[in-house]
DNA sequence: TGTGCTTAAAGTCATTCTGACTGTAAGATA
DNA sequence: TATCTTACAGTCAGAATGACTTTAAGCACA
């Protein structure tokens, strides 16, 4: 067998934390490079896929290395392959990598690990990253933005039960411009993905809301091709 | 260095052709395999990844090889790298695919090369293909049909001139379904990436329909993150 | 106790989008 | 000239969407 380029998994691992005025923003999970090329620069998490290890199985195993969690959603991006990745070194050093990107809920990213070399960076105002991640990370968004529906996004980053407030916050947060809260509501309702639970938040100041709940029943679109995955299946229709 | 998975490329190439009654109908590009597993088997055209070559100049030079044509359209479909892809092959033969899908000219299509082993088929009635196959070809479908509009599909099955019509029928034969032609002309028209020539299209025994052209300073969604492709790119808004 | 603040939740209204359908125009054919 | 076929323009009702109004239900505080 003749030379062939390598192969890696890297994953875009998407949270939301409260800034600080305390409204959610979209982050996401760098490490920092401790070696050439690019040392010192901010990278995706990533690494080579082994042997006998299934691709999904390897990205949610990086993301589990690099903060301690579990993806609540996860689906292949895009496999980048360009030659001049890493420009300036060998041409026996190209990686093509496939790239995942995933949703880890913001309340266990709070308590995920930050140390020297893995942190969180919020998602619109990044600086130059290693390699050609910068690119990634923009289509990663620009997936996210596009390519996601309610429900997926209640389930990927909120607990079990949540307001139709805090999923509008969530909402917000991912496209990064205000939603009229009785538009969203009725567009919720509509689509049906989510279910009232008859239960109240109580211990606001104001009126107590509903708190509603990701119907496991309905759901999906895409999520590839792939028949069993992270995340149930179900045609609607 | 570790032993790695080995890295192929395939793709899922569409044509229009027309079936016993004249219609156009959705078809893609196989080859017969010629050696184990599978053997005999009709399978997806493709072949390993060169070292110095780009993945989707890749994609590109195995339409070729096959066909003989060149891709009007091609976009990256998926990265399938699944344990059991290859049933009761070793281990060491793990083989992970990134998938193209490529739409190239009807009239181009009718003149490609066609032999006891690269054949055309018809996509809505395929046979048991090798390996995951069917389920690629099911996904790219899938892309096919969601994911595509108007000036898209006009300019990857087209010529340079057509009629409203004749775009029609290709959405037809994409969907798999009649659609109004009133309201056809209506999006069309309004969407914009399309543009009457002002001539008119002779000799049919009907009143004669106007020539369109894809307009292409138009156009784009999706087409993955890469900035410069196979297809011109220009965002609109 | 009651007034005001805040958000929940329901509802209104105009505009746009969509699918189904009708009517007229412009050629060829018989 | 009558008829056939498709091009192309236009109508109409219902659905979806964005901007906005109204009322409900809690809390805080005077």
């Amino acid at each position: 067998m003749t030379e062939a380029p390598a192969l890696a998994v890297s994953t875009v691992i998407f949270t939301l934390r409260p800034d600080s005025s305390g409204s959610m923003k979209l982050a996401l999970a760098l490490v920092r490079r401790i070696r050439k090329p690019f040392d010192g620069l901010w990278a995706l998490p990533g690494g080579p896929l082994a042997m006998n290890e299934d691709i999904a199985d390897a990205a949610s195993r990086n993301l589990r290395e690099t903060t301690g969690l579990q993806p609540r959603y996860l689906e292949q991006l895009y496999a980048f392959g360009s030659l001049d990745r890493s420009p300036g070194s060998n041409e026996k050093d190209r990686v093509v990598s496939i790239v995942y990107w995933a949703l880890v809920g913001s309340d266990e990213a709070a308590a995920a690990i930050e140390s020297e070399n893995v942190s969180w960076f919020w998602a619109d105002d990044l600086e130059k990253l290693a390699f050609d991640h910068n690119l990634i990370v923009e289509y990663a968004l620009w997936r996210l933005r596009n390519k996601l529906e309610y429900s997926r996004l209640a389930h990927g980053f909120l607990g079990e039960r949540f307001t139709l407030a805090q999923l509008r916050e969530v909402y917000e947060a991912v496209l990064g411009r205000e939603l009229d809260p009785g538009n969203f509501r009725r567009m919720v309702e509509a689509n049906g993905a989510v279910v009232a639970t008859g239960e109240r938040l109580e211990g606001t100041r104001h009126r107590p809301p509903q708190l509603y709940r990701y119907d496991s029943s309905i759901d999906l679109t895409d999520l590839g091709p792939l028949k069993t995955s992270n995340t149930k299946q179900e045609k609607k229709k």
